[in-house]
DNA sequence: CTGCTTGCAAACCATTTGCATCACT
DNA sequence: AGTGATGCAAATGGTTTGCAAGCAG
């Protein structure tokens, strides 16, 4: 399997403990399961389940589909990738870890962070359904933390 | 059909219209369709798919799967009913013309105006994800309209 | 070696479709 | 009366599961 590239070694250090993420959550390191990661990996954006099926029948068609959908299962469960649904794709996976946004406590003032596509999926709604682009630049989603909502 | 309360007249008259909306898109006005938007109505907040499947087993057992399918489709097309998909319930549906938001454009001033669910789905998703309640009371959402977005 | 993983094939199940019959207009 | 809509049954297609063989550890 050597022969592959494995483009996934090419992003950040971040991601780079995948094998340990793997064996520490009592998984094996397969090559069936890092040929999904590059897959995902090699889909800019968002990828859908389709395009990672595509993906992984092009990167080696001897991976059975069953075998895609359970390292999916595997990879979102020790936390290498995860899964939103967004409309008209269905589901749709990402590298976790990437870019992310704020949410910050009017309360307590703390900050907690959220993954890009949680706020990109509503940008992207808008647009769609209103041709409307929102601006989030500098937008600052203020509310109360979980703490301070049980305060009261 | 007449014996069967119809619960959707209950509703603002702003709804009323529905055998006009669906007589003025060609489509006739059967009693499946009027029992799918009741189920619809009956369910408190989304309706999902499941829920409206139960629920006009309830009301009117001789009424096939396909045909709600069918149904939900047209009122959807003919703007009486909204689709949404959300997580974890999937496919949810309600009745259109409810509570609403508004898109203000920075550039020309336009306001637009969302369904309510389509803001909901954002703010559930960061509370049930994040315990973080989002406050949109009194956010705005500016941004840019189709047209300010095409003239540059 | 041990048992987690895989490929294969069959099972599943929600949704869709074809068609003869029915009923709204 | 004419044609769109329905119920039924069969087809569909994406996802899951059972299992023997295959590998990672």
């Amino acid at each position: 399997m050597l022969t592959i590239v494995r483009r996934f070694d090419l992003m950040t250090h971040e991601n780079l403990d995948y094998i340990e993420r793997l064996r520490t959550s009592g998984y094996r390191v397969t090559p069936q399961r890092l040929i999904v990661l590059d897959a995902i990996c090699e889909i800019p954006g968002h990828a859908s389940l389709s395009q990672i099926i595509e993906r992984v029948a092009y990167l080696d068609p001897s991976i059975d589909k069953s075998t895609i959908y359970r390292a999916l299962d595997v990879l979102c469960e020790v936390g290498l990738a995860t899964e939103t649904t967004i409309e008209p794709q269905g589901k749709v996976y990402s590298i976790a870890g990437a870019r992310h946004h704020h949410l910050s406590c009017r309360s307590c003032g703390k900050i907690l962070t959220i993954p890009d596509e949680e706020l990109g999926d509503f940008q992207r709604r808008m647009l769609e359904k209103h041709g409307f682009r929102i601006q989030l630049e500098h937008l600052a989603f203020k509310g109360l933390c979980r703490q301070c909502l049980r305060a009261g």
